[in-house]
DNA sequence: GTCTATAGAACGATAGAC
DNA sequence: GTCTATCGTTCTATAGAC
């Protein structure tokens, strides 16, 4: 367990460039920025990272591997305790959107600004930052893929692929942009309450999900599960 | 009507800015990848449009006009169609999605890279940007509320105001992102087929907007219409 | 209105002293 | 490992000729 009293150099940067790409996005965010933040030189950041890139590589990597753990091992949990039979929607969503939210409450996973990170990497333009995020996340996406399926079984795979994509839109809009709701609701929604957050969520997108589906004849998909 | 074969240099800045921002997003778009676009001097930008961020303003104003007022004739025609009872919720998301969606197919209202912006633009971490869509988007978010609020009777304003964040998160993700789509999908869904995508969505997110919700005693509220 | 030329600032990256 | 100083580039914006 590292002090935070006579943290690093190397974990002063990775703190203070994961609060500037949440808040700025890559572009914008300048190495300039994060060593004012961060309180260090210049130079140290090639020094320690060798490149602007790489710095968002080194925040992103330090934080994903126990969120990706995490959504893993619920998903295999919930495995175990369904059987053979369809898994519950609600359980893999559960599966997907708490271990992220977690990270809010606990400075170990990164605290509010890597829940922002997160949601921004995914909605980030810049390609060098979603190849990033497809070498990073991808195992997950189709390990959650596969599980939306068992948790659907009759939906047809193209359906459910544009129903993940809503799922990640929604997702990603909430956790990058908490304020906008703050914000719209003239502060009666606090998206800082991640277990209200979650359960919203989880209502919403299980029910789009399991919607019938068009099947193109005319007439719906039977109820799913 | 504007002649393409002659256009003037305004116009040919505007679209080629409306691809540069709808791609790069705002900060990553550079004057001069714009100039070198639209095939006109650095100049004249600042000639025309004064600075950046207001020809970013300029490139907005100019194709959403259209779109709000088609939004909101569909949902006056929706409200005339109801009389005084509760709106179909599918119908609200009909005159949401459908005139963003329409403009792909129409160069007129700015084709796919318009569709695109305005997907980017929700989620650009750029203060102007989203001080800019507040101005632009403002009135219309209040309307669309008040629709879904009569659309969804009985169901807490707060759980609306999460549901309309999850609404616009999941329209915003499709619109700015439709290669994710298809490369998840592996071709196999077509985000370009904005009919289908307007179905899926409409089907989604009503399904969602109805789901009931948690009255935080332990119970659930009642079915919603 | 359209252009060339350039100002002035900010950027990512690096060399080299300590 | 840490720093200062600076390189070379790119950016938005502008001055001024035509």
């Amino acid at each position: 367990m590292r002090e935070l009293r006579d943290a690093d150099t190397k974990t002063l940067i990775l703190d203070a460039a994961e609060v500037a790409f949440a808040d700025l996005g890559f572009d914008a965010a300048s190495l300039r920025h994060i060593i004012s933040l961060a309180g260090v030189n210049l130079a140290a950041i090639h020094y320690h990272f060798g490149s602007k890139e790489a710095l968002l590589a080194a925040v992103f990597r330090r934080r994903i591997a126990p969120v990706s753990a995490e959504r893993s091992a619920r998903l295999k949990r919930l495995e175990e305790q369904t059987g053979d039979g369809p898994l519950a929607v609600e359980g893999v969503l559960q599966a997907l959107i708490e271990p992220a939210l977690r990270m809010a409450h606990d400075p170990e996973l990164g605290g509010p600004a890597m829940v922002r990170l997160f949601g921004r990497t995914i909605v980030e333009p810049n390609e060098t930052v979603q190849k990033l995020l497809g070498e990073e996340f991808g195992a997950t996406f189709a390990r959650f893929s596969t599980a939306f399926a068992r948790a659907l079984p009759g939906l047809p795979e193209p359906v459910l692929m544009w129903r993940i994509q809503f799922v990640i839109g929604a997702m990603a809009h909430l956790m990058c942009d908490p304020g906008k709701l703050k914000e719209a609701s003239a502060g009666r929604c606090d998206p800082a309450d991640t277990d209200l957050a979650a359960r919203e969520m989880i209502t919403f997108l299980s029910a789009g999900l399991r919607a019938p589906w068009d099947t193109g004849l005319g007439n719906r998909g039977g109820e799913v599960a």
